[in-house]
DNA sequence: TAATGTCCTAGGGTTTTCCCTAAGATTTAT
DNA sequence: ATAAATCTTAGGGAAAACCCTAGGACATTA
């Protein structure tokens, strides 16, 4: 009668809980998630961590099922890095991206690295267990009011990109340079930081313009602002 | 022995608590205060506000002690705007920011609109508690990695200007002037659009390059595209 | 009626940015 | 292995940006 395989069994077990880390910088976000969890039956929380070192070190050391993680952790990039770092290594463990950021090309990079969700930070309790039970079952969550960001997305993309919109792809060295162009140096700061000539440097400038389409500095740095490829 | 205003009694009142407004539009940073005050004696959270109306409506009808004041709320100003309403408005009620911001300018702005405390999302149970009590007390609170920041001060506003920093005031010119810049029109474009020698324009790009503390073009774009100037 | 302060206007001269061209190195595809 | 594509490195020369200085217009104040 009561066989070990029994399916019944298995879909009540309550030993088999989601594991649950959470990567967030913010005390304050980690309580209030782990506050909405608390009373869930199939989710648990098992790992918190602050700092993307611990992530890492954390997920090498447990079995994780779905990763919390905040996108600003604490920089953009940072976030966007481990989120890709996670869904390579484990492609077991699912991402979850929460940030506070609604923000159509963010949601678009982030989808892009791998994460199977995102959330905005004002989510209800009921969204956050249903997201999670979702990505742990291998489908996607994207809530209402993420969708309808993503819907509003070409005419304000084309905006406030005002012209081709698409994020250029950039060189090793192209990214460097417009970085430090954003930083305020000078062609001839980077040439030295860099070990090459100011004339180097100057025909990283020139693709940089092209590829963003711009006549100058100027609109080159307010464009790649709004492409969120410098911060 | 026992007589009614002894002050061992009124100390340890049990029917006394702070009473806590939380005033924050998401949903996580509210579970998530609630969660790390909910184990204290003498703090409770009475009120749980997502927007700036619902606010001033239950300031109106109940007395609140301490509110935790998201300065995001949704944007910067409304957080300023709210905390300035509150102190003139309830001069009994303290108010406390909470927010992600660590920039030293915005702390500067809040404490001048008369926030008797701040903390950083990433604060601790034990500094949250501490620093309702320290406001409902009279005093301020301000904790150690506030006040590093605020030493840090010049040096890291004057160079990076990274955040909210104190809008500078343009005269007429320069608005226009700017708002050209960041249109991508040259020094001559502008002159010939505004009837004047581009030596004219010159010195209106040298003022804002002045009164925005940065030394090109590129860092006067990036800055007032935070101070949200241009856009 | 000055005096003070702010804003707009410019000229001279230096530095930086931008455009055109091109060679060597590295990677990718055939 | 060879060709094609991409990336990085520069040079020369023109354009633009930047720094310093200074006169005139206008409003506010003494």
């Amino acid at each position: 009668m009561f066989t070990a395989d029994s399916s019944y069994f298995r879909s009540v077990d309550i030993n088999y809980m989601i594991r649950v880390l959470i990567a967030d910088d913010h005390n304050v976000f980690v309580e209030g998630i782990e506050s909405l969890i608390s009373g869930s039956l199939d989710i648990e929380v098992t790992e918190r961590c602050h700092t993307v070192q611990s992530v890492i070190e954390r997920l090498s050391q447990t079995a994780i099922d779905v990763v919390l993680l905040d996108i600003s952790f604490p920089y953009i990039e940072d976030g966007l890095g481990l989120c890709e770092y996670i869904v390579r290594t484990y492609p077991e463990t699912k991402v979850v991206a929460l940030t506070m950021h609604d923000d159509a090309s963010l949601i678009k990079r982030v989808v892009k690295k791998g994460a199977k969700g995102y959330l905005l930070k004002n989510t209800t309790k009921t969204e956050l267990l249903r997201a999670i039970q979702a990505v742990h079952h291998e489908k996607q969550y994207f809530n209402q009011s993420i969708t309808q960001i993503l819907l509003n997305d070409s005419p304000k993309t084309r905006r406030s990109t005002a012209g081709i919109g698409a994020k250029p792809h950039l060189s090793p060295r192209e990214s460097e340079v417009l970085t430090r162009i954003a930083q305020g140096l000078t062609t001839q700061q980077m040439a030295t930081q860099l070990f090459v000539s100011a004339k180097a440097i100057e025909f990283h400038r020139s693709s940089l313009l092209m590829k963003f389409g711009v006549p100058n500095t100027a609109l080159l740095i307010k464009t790649a602002m709004e492409m969120q490829m410098i911060d």
